[in-house]
DNA sequence: GCCAACGTTGGC
DNA sequence: GCCAACGTTGGC
């Protein structure tokens, strides 16, 4: 999951004072599918800060929720992301909540997953690839945590 | 700040 | 249904 540091960083999540917070705003078709589809409950989640100094994942989180909650900012019409096109009756929008689990020892760079052959097929390296919300690998999850000098709970 | 990539919108 | 215009993302 990308976030920009400056709206909302790991350590922003790290000390929300709900111990959690709603992943909410995503206005992409296929990222909100990944999200819906393809995450649960106890999933651990890739930290990644685009438009930061440095860019690159800085740690994990662990989703703490189902994965398709309605996104309430799709209703808020004050909201940048309010949706007059959808209803609470078929929320077009959903979200999952996301909860601080670790920083990396040593974050892993978008230099640097770039430059491990292991990590070739990422997405997050593939030119153009804009999606906030991506899948990983197992395989790719593990060697980024590896990198990252973290060792992810068994 | 630049610009490539790409999704969305809307006229036709 | 096509496609040009436009807006957003995000690395650099």
């Amino acid at each position: 999951m990308k976030s920009e540091p400056e709206v909302y960083s790991l350590d922003d999540l790290k000390h929300d004072p709900a111990g959690k917070t709603g992943w909410d705003s995503i206005r992409n078709y296929q990222a909100r599918n990944f999200m819906r589809d393809q995450m649960q409950a106890g999933d651990l989640v890739l930290y990644y800060h685009s438009n930061a100094a440095v860019p690159g994942v800085y740690g994990v989180a662990r989703i703490v929720s189902e994965a398709a909650i309605p996104d309430p900012t799709q209703f808020d019409p004050a909201s940048r992301y309010y949706d007059p096109k959808s209803s609470p009756d078929d929320p077009r929008w959903v979200m999952a909540e996301v909860a601080y689990v670790a920083h990396f020892p040593e974050p892993v760079s978008l230099a640097q997953l770039k430059a491990d052959p292991a990590l070739a097929d990422m997405l997050v390296i593939k030119r153009g690839q804009r999606l906030s919300i991506q899948p990983v690998a197992p395989a790719d999850f593990r060697r980024v945590c590896e990198l990252g000098g973290w060792t992810p709970p068994a």
